[in-house]
DNA sequence: AGCATTCAGGAAATCGATTTCTCGACCTCC
DNA sequence: GGAGGTCGAGAAATCGATTTCCTGAATGCT
């Protein structure tokens, strides 16, 4: 591979010293116009564009964040990713992504790795609530939490209203004059799925209808948990006549299970599932979702951390509270029995 | 933020030099083993982790491979960018993720972004065959292509047999008695849409059936391209009983613009889509599509990418071919007239 | 014993930029 | 006209590692 033109190279061309031909290009304004033009000149016939190993190396900061999430091939992770990267993008910075796999050995590496690349901050999707790691390295590094959050509140971070998005569809559930509700939600030890929980509960106890502890399934947020939890959930004697999930992919292993039991949607049992991707509205019927603010929350997230970045710690930690949206399609309706 | 320990650090508390304590990390067995034992135990006292940037710097390399994406949204490329970079976390790499959005603008701005953060190589999915900007940038940087690819040959590259995928759905379809079939394509100037096309037409003209010029839709491979080529194709004279759609995005939309002329799918129209996304199976009926390994379409062109930067030259410009799947499944059935 | 050859490990150069130091030229003001 | 100030630009230090380069000691060989 030829090599590059390095500052020095410019310098020489030009006639004059690195520190000016630096000066020069940076907009300093200590620099003698007639020699600014001739380093730009310079510059430009060599097709010359700083090195920012070197740059990062003397500056002690890289623009570069990085933005470690739980799994990119789930939709809502893609979106969010895709929030941050312009976010980034869009202020002059660069975005690492890594993917952790849900696991917290991947999580622990990547960030160690992210750490040692010096990155300038990170936007985490954390994998648990268990990660002391985590926890230690944010004294270190400015870290902004998107989606899940534990711990401490000396982090800032970007959340769903998990509370009021669970409420909401709840209340529409009740509204239709349902009243055996199920609720499949995730096993992991995640703040979202027990604020999720909790805003199942309140509302049902707001209306004083009292909670058949059956109704309340926890698998893994995947669409073989979902798929299970269906099973359960759907032939038990308990049996209820609307269902919420929290998470698209077990809303998928739900409607699989719906099938398999051969239990029409929303005839026998209306569902209400999470996140807006593509398929929800294709299935028949098209089904009734909670959409997340994906994009929005890792945009937002992503600008929280350059904030801090670059105008320094104005203000403490903020937690914003996104609000959800129910988008009402097919697969809610009145009970059977009604 | 609390400063870090370095290198100096620890050979000051190991009581040597800085080059010694270098040597003693980095397994060279110039080093008494003694002094190793002190600088090691000294490193791990102090919790010392070398600075990848300083060492970038002086290595002149940086261990980061880039991937340059047209969207991670899509989970055909969220697939494939998993696949990436598993295969470089694997092998002590980190990737950089940059996402294009499709645009000629996005794809130069991030790849000369990664230049100048100096990225060992990039594994790029070209936004169009029209970019000088990587076809120049190549000569001082590996890069592999996957998935997309055009002009000289000079980089290596991991694609789809498109031909070989489309030929199989075409015979599928034409085993199943069609004589009339449609085929969606991209409109954008990528080879992927040329090959398939090819495949297409190829497999028509080898049974001699000629082939009826309305039956080629193009539009854009995004959801909205794939509805309007689809209500364009379906409400044509030139009605056909079934309809081949090449990304899955587009599929969506012709599976909106079937419902939207009430034609049942595959009662009226069958239908082969493209990549195994979830909702393909969750659909009613489940469709019939042509499956890309995605994963390993890029976990492999990590590793040509990879074997490169560490083996150096071996060999010249590989161009692989991966295999598609067919998976058969409802969407397709001996058409309605017979 | 005497001279060549290893060899371990410290001193210093290096990567490519930015930033601090320094110094001479030019002003300013009394 | 001279002390103090400003200013522009080159010289040199710096970031934190790796990698020569070098030196003194130990080893080998005749």
């Amino acid at each position: 591979m030829s090599k590059v033109a390095t500052l020095t190279d410019v310098a020489a061309r030009a006639g004059v010293s690195p520190s000016t031909a630096s000066r020069a290009l940076n907009g300093l304004n200590t620099v003698d116009p007639e020699l600014r033009a001739r380093v730009v000149e310079a510059a430009r016939e060599l097709g010359y564009r700083p090195n920012q190993v070197a740059k990062s190396l003397r500056q002690q900061k890289t623009r570069i964040i990085a933005h470690v999430t739980a799994g990119i091939t789930a939709s809502f992770h893609a979106t969010l990713a895709q929030g941050v990267q312009d976010a980034a993008f869009n202020r002059g910075y660069t975005m690492i992504l890594g993917n952790t796999g849900m696991g917290l050995d991947g999580e622990v590496r990547y960030l160690q790795v992210f750490e040692d690349y010096k990155v300038d901050g990170m936007v985490v999707v954390p994998v648990s609530n268990m990660d002391p790691y985590l926890e230690q390295l944010s004294t270190r590094i400015p870290i902004v939490e998107v989606d899940r959050t534990f711990g401490s509140y000396s982090k800032s971070a970007v959340l769903l209203d998990n509370e009021g998005a669970i409420r909401e569809a709840t209340e529409h559930l009740l509204a239709l004059g349902h009243r055996r509700i199920g609720l499949i939600y995730g096993i992991e030890p995640v703040n979202t799925e027990i604020e999720r929980k909790e805003g199942f509960v309140k509302s049902l106890e707001q209306h004083r209808i009292p909670i058949d502890p059956r109704w309340l399934v926890r698998d893994h947020y995947t669409e073989e948990g979902g798929y299970r939890a269906g099973r359960l959930l759907l032939s038990s004697e308990a049996r209820v006549s609307a269902v919420i999930v929290t998470t698209n992919e077990a809303l998928a292993g739900l409607v699989r299970a719906a099938r398999s039991l051969e239990l029409s949607i929303p005839g026998d049992i209306s569902v209400i599932g999470m996140d807006d991707a593509r398929w929800t509205q294709l299935m028949e019927p098209p089904l009734t979702v909670i959409e997340q603010p994906a994009y929005d929350m890792g945009y937002e997230a992503a600008n929280i951390l350059l904030d801090y970045l670059e105008y320094g710690k104005i203000g403490e930690p903020r937690v914003r509270r996104m609000p959800a949206r129910l988008i009402l399609r097919r697969s809610t309706a009145v009970p059977k029995g009604r």
